[in-house]
DNA sequence: CCTATTGACTTGCAATTTGCAAGTCTGTTT
DNA sequence: AAACAGACTTGCAAATTGCAAGTCAATAGG
């Protein structure tokens, strides 16, 4: 449900939360299975992880796909779309690096 | 409260939320006063605005300064560490463009 | 067979954020 | 006094988040 067609509030509608661009973050940097996303160091909950995977997968960012059958286990990537997110990421490092100077410096081919 | 030094997650804190960067669009597209941005397509409710701009502003995002003493009146002005979230919000742009066909193409003087 | 393990969630509860709608407060102006 | 404008505040309910524990299904191992 778009809030209107203004370009950055219909982004805000599929990402504007806590904890979806942070996995998207993990996604970008190779994390595609529930425990490694829980490892991260903000250390999201089950609840929330299940909850914001499921919701992004509707919004066609991720797709949830079985790596293995027996037992049945999954892994999410990213699609095409939600791999485009990639420049907003970059400026919030840019934006953070410049005015919270302790934050760290994301690795360079994150920034390419 | 920082939930981690990384850069993403450090801006995430300050404005993961669904209003703060709309917030921040109407200020970069000149809005300063309260009825501007209750005016704004999304309908902003006025509780949310009145506590997204108190935590902007103690966040160091905005400046709330009176524009006229009788009766007193504030208006609200980015700082260079709010406007610098420019970047953030003109690749929001550029994404839901991209995949959102329907989305606003958002003003050129905008996007430079 | 039973127990232990792993991965992927789910549940119960409480706090916070959001949304709806109406209201209050202050200081004017008419 | 009533009306108006601006800047919030309040009451309520729904949604999101956070904490902690739990459940479920399908193994693997003893």
């Amino acid at each position: 449900m778009q809030r209107s067609e203004c370009p950055i509030s219909t982004t805000l509608d599929l990402v504007g939360d806590r904890w979806t661009l942070v996995i998207l973050r993990d996604m970008l940097n190779g994390k595609t299975r529930y425990a490694q996303f829980l490892d991260s160091p903000e250390r999201i909950t089950t609840n929330v992880l299940a909850v914001r995977l499921k919701q992004m997968e509707a919004d066609g960012l991720i797709l949830k796909t079985p790596y293995q059958l027996k037992p049945r286990r999954y892994e999410y990537v990213l699609t095409e779309q939600g791999r485009a997110l990639h420049g907003v990421l970059k400026e919030m490092c840019r934006w953070a690096n410049a005015y919270y100077p302790k934050t760290w410096t994301p690795p360079e081919d994150f920034m390419t």
